[in-house]
DNA sequence: CATTGCGTTGGT
DNA sequence: CCAACGCAATGG
């Protein structure tokens, strides 16, 4: 038997192995394996199983990792597609596809083979101290010595001819099942009750385990001092016997919620269900996108989609994005459903959700809400997947696999027959446009639950209005509006998409502005920490003020303004106001955002400032009054997205204001009032964006017009990036310009139309983390068409250096 | 991706 | 003459 391996690595390969006859098991698609590689071990995963290989010497599979297989079929395919659609090495998908990796930890030991070496006389001194006092050494032990160049050198050596073995031990996977040590009675003991005042141990343990027969030792211990000696015994005696039981860790802190009743539903809000509810009944696959303004309550639909799906004996798979993933939201589903429900995102370590996939592979969790990732869980026979907030960009992964939860989604939905559910208050254009072209079922809630009122938006024109004494980024207009609601005892939460204090810092002689040494980017002020950072990478200092390029001691002048400097602004205008910044900086811990939250909810806070995270939150009954600051940063981003991400933010922000019965307000300060993203924000317009956008995007052509890849090469050495990307451009107009003008594709020719090449050009951001970066878009009527061009230009991998890096987006949603 | 082998340079 | 380095190939 012969053995397809695929392994983590960045190329387009599977490697064959035999199976060996020590392994009882037969081998099968999904199995997780230890196999050697090179001169090293590797984890990597059984994608087929075949009698004859092409190879015609193979190396044995080294260890089976679990008698189960790691993933199903289903699975394996669905990442096979993922890598396919977004041009990646299949073992990068599925490393991807599971909690904590396909890494595993190996335990590396060298050990000496002859008894006396008089090479390792030449060893620094504390290397020969340890390989003198033991024949075997880890790599770690050897590593601690701190050997320098020459001691790697002869110690590899060594290796080279078998003076020195070395070994790697599997010691199990990154992340593992957590075992708990428990306690079984096996007879009850017949001893007489004995009443004395001190009891013995073995009385008080004997007692517990009357209660109950089998309890964790924990937990003996946490009534019992020191029992271990008294357990021993009563083992001996043959009383009871001791066994290992799996626990799963949760995030979650406390117990459950308290059950809660599925609230009845609007007569609107029927029509949408009853709509989700045939096509799930039907069992075949159907995308739906459900437009709901906020707070038209589209959970609750989701709540009893799920439910049916639950009596249908099918599966859910919610999807949202991180920031919006709270307890809030969480609590709203397991006070529905319990512990079925099974929660995956990225502030859990790495044995939480280990553990909560656990829980959803073993068929325990038939509900899963979770971020991105969570579109990779194991479950099986799956029914229903909510996208929610379908138009988020945090859907897109900015790393290999770059692909997007939504249409990964969508991919699993239609291979699996499920009906999927998109939902948003402002649909993504590529989604309005699929339900244009017939691709996707159009449902929509056009009004607020209990009859609130969408807020009252006005735009305010920087250019014209009075501004603020104190802050040029203050309208008198909106310092009023929040006088206003701290005397009225009402919240508001003013928006500014820009943490720190100011976003450049220059020096007020040259006017040199400082920027970070590793990137091309300008250095953030932060005053809290009185440092400047760069916002790209992890670059810190003290902020000078000195000047580096003409040597002036001057202050330096400090411009613009970000989330730190607004919050000192406002604690100027109302001293006494309670004023809560949310932004990165200001969030340190597991739970802080829920904290942060809570403390909103109870109204311990009279103004929030915050970037994005202020737009996601749940509702703030409290909170009338929204006001944004600079609400063009995002308008200028150089991306043909940037009007459809400000329509965006903008109305999901206006959304925070009025939920219950006070009317909201929101107050937009800008500088481009005739924009239509601002515009149709301020009229709740979704509709006419939407019409205005697509029309724009199709003079542009661009997506949903037409499919996009954006290639980046990157290098320390500048020239390198450019011809590196060049090159690639080369080979790409070359393979266009074949004559294949039709392409085979599941069995049918399909004509094809030619592919537009923009760039070669230098990155917007030229350099990033001291690289250095070029870029090239490609741009067709049909993403197949890119992919076959990719999968010809990359059929031998392009030459590489060290430290360069050629990177691939399929529907880039970062262009920068 | 990490490792390996090979051919060049370059210094002694 | 060998160490250092850059480069391309390889892994089953």
């Amino acid at each position: 038997m012969i053995v397809e391996v695929v392994l983590n690595l960045p190329i387009r390969k599977s490697f064959d192995y035999s199976w060996p006859d020590h392994l009882t098991r037969i081998p099968e698609a999904g199995l997780q394996v230890l196999v050697p590689f090179g001169s090293k071990k590797k984890g990597g995963v059984v994608v087929s199983v075949k009698n004859h290989s092409e190879f015609a010497t193979l190396k044995k599979v080294d260890t089976l990792i679990d008698e189960e297989p790691l993933f199903s079929t289903e699975m394996l395919d669905l990442s096979k597609w993922t890598s396919e659609y977004y041009f990646c090495a299949w073992g990068e998908a599925l490393n991807a596809a599971i909690p904590g990796g396909l890494a595993l930890r190996l335990l590396t030991t060298y050990s000496l083979q002859t008894s006396s070496l008089p090479e390792l006389n030449s060893l620094s001194t504390q290397a020969q101290s340890l390989v003198h006092s033991k024949k075997t050494w880890t790599q770690q032990e050897w590593l601690q010595c701190s050997p320098n160049k020459q001691d790697h050198q002869l110690l590899r050596a060594l290796l080279m001819n078998d003076k020195v073995q070395s070994k790697q031990v599997l010691l199990g996977q990154k992340t593992k099942a957590k075992m708990e040590r428990w306690v079984r009675m096996l007879k009850s003991d017949t001893a007489k009750f004995i009443s004395s005042r001190r009891k013995t141990k073995r009385q008080q343990i004997l007692e517990i385990l009357a209660e109950n027969s089998e309890i964790c030792w924990s937990e003996i211990q946490n009534r019992v001092n020191a029992p271990s000696q008294a357990l021993k015994k009563l083992k001996d005696e043959g009383l009871i016997e001791f066994f290992e039981k799996r626990v799963f860790r949760r995030f979650m802190e406390g117990g459950l919620p308290e059950m809660e009743q599925f609230q009845e539903l609007s007569a609107k809000q029927i029509v949408v269900y009853e709509e989700i509810s045939t096509s799930l009944k039907k069992g075949s696959y159907c995308t739906f996108l459900l437009e709901g303004v906020t707070g038209s309550g589209k959970t609750e639909i989701y709540l009893h989609a799920v439910r049916k799906t639950l009596k249908l004996g099918k599966t859910s798979l919610i999807l949202v994005p991180e920031i919006s993933l709270t307890p809030q939201l969480v609590n709203r589903f397991r006070s529905r459903f319990g512990d079925q429900v099974a929660v995956l995102h990225s502030g859990m370590d790495d044995g939480e959700r280990f553990d909560e996939w656990s829980r959803v592979r073993n068929g325990t969790a038939p509900i899963v809400i979770g971020a991105r990732s969570a579109v990779f869980s194991p479950l099986s026979n799956l029914g229903l997947i909510v996208i929610d907030e379908e138009h988020d960009p945090s859907y897109k992964q900015g790393e290999t696999p770059r692909y997007h939860g939504r249409d990964v989604a969508i991919f699993r939905g239609f291979s699996a027959g499920a009906t999927v559910l998109l939902g948003t208050a402002t649909p993504s254009l590529e989604s309005a446009n699929n339900v244009i072209n017939g691709k996707y079922r159009p449902l929509s809630l056009p009004s607020r639950i209990n009859e609130a009122l969408l807020p009252n938006v006005k735009l305010l024109d920087m250019k014209t209005v009075t501004i603020q004494k104190g802050s040029p980024y203050f309208s008198s207009e909106l310092v009023e509006a929040l006088r206003k609601r701290l005397l009225r005892k009402e919240q508001s939460i003013i928006f500014l998409n820009r943490r720190g204090f100011a976003p450049l810092v220059s020096c007020s002689k040259c006017e040199a502005i400082q920027t970070c040494p590793n990137c091309s980017l300008s250095l953030v002020y932060h005053q809290g920490a009185n440092q400047v950072r760069c916002h790209q990478c992890d670059f810190i200092k003290p902020l000078q003020q000195k000047c580096t390029d003409c040597g002036t001691e001057q202050a330096p002048k400090i411009i613009g303004t970000g989330t730190e400097q607004v919050e000192e602004n406002l604690k100027m205008f109302f001293p006494a106001a309670r004023i809560l910044r949310m932004d990165r900086d200001t969030l340190h811990g597991k739970h802080a955002l829920s904290k942060m939250h809570e403390r909103i909810q109870k109204h311990e806070v009279d103004i929030v400032i915050g970037t994005q995270l202020v737009t996601k939150g749940h509702d703030f009954p409290q909170v009338t009054l929204v006001g944004v600051i600079l609400s063009d940063l995002s308008l200028n981003i150089p991306d043909f997205r940037a009007s459809e991400r400000t329509f965006q933010l903008l109305t999901q922000v206006a959304g925070r204001a009025g939920r219950a019965q006070k009317p909201g307000e929101v107050l937009i300060q800008t500088h481009n009032p005739r924009h239509h993203s601002l515009l149709c924000a301020k009229e709740h317009d979704s509709i006419y964006f939407r019409k205005l956008e697509l029309e724009r995007r199709q003079n542009l052509m661009m997506p949903p017009y037409q499919s996009l890849t954006m290639i980046v090469c990157s290098s320390p050495r500048e020239e390198r990036a450019e011809t590196l990307v060049r090159d690639i451009a080369d080979k790409i107009k070359a393979a266009a310009a074949t004559k294949h003008s039709t392409i085979a594709f599941a069995g049918r020719t399909e004509t094809l139309f030619p592919v537009k090449i923009i760039g070669p050009i230098e990155a917007p951001i030229k350099k990033l983390r001291n690289r250095f970066r070029w870029q090239l878009l490609l741009k067709a009527d049909n993403v197949k068409l890119l992919l076959f061009l990719l999968k010809q230009v990359f059929a031998q991998p392009a030459a590489i250096k060290r430290d360069e890096l050629i990177q691939i987006d399929v529907d880039p949603h970062q262009l920068m």
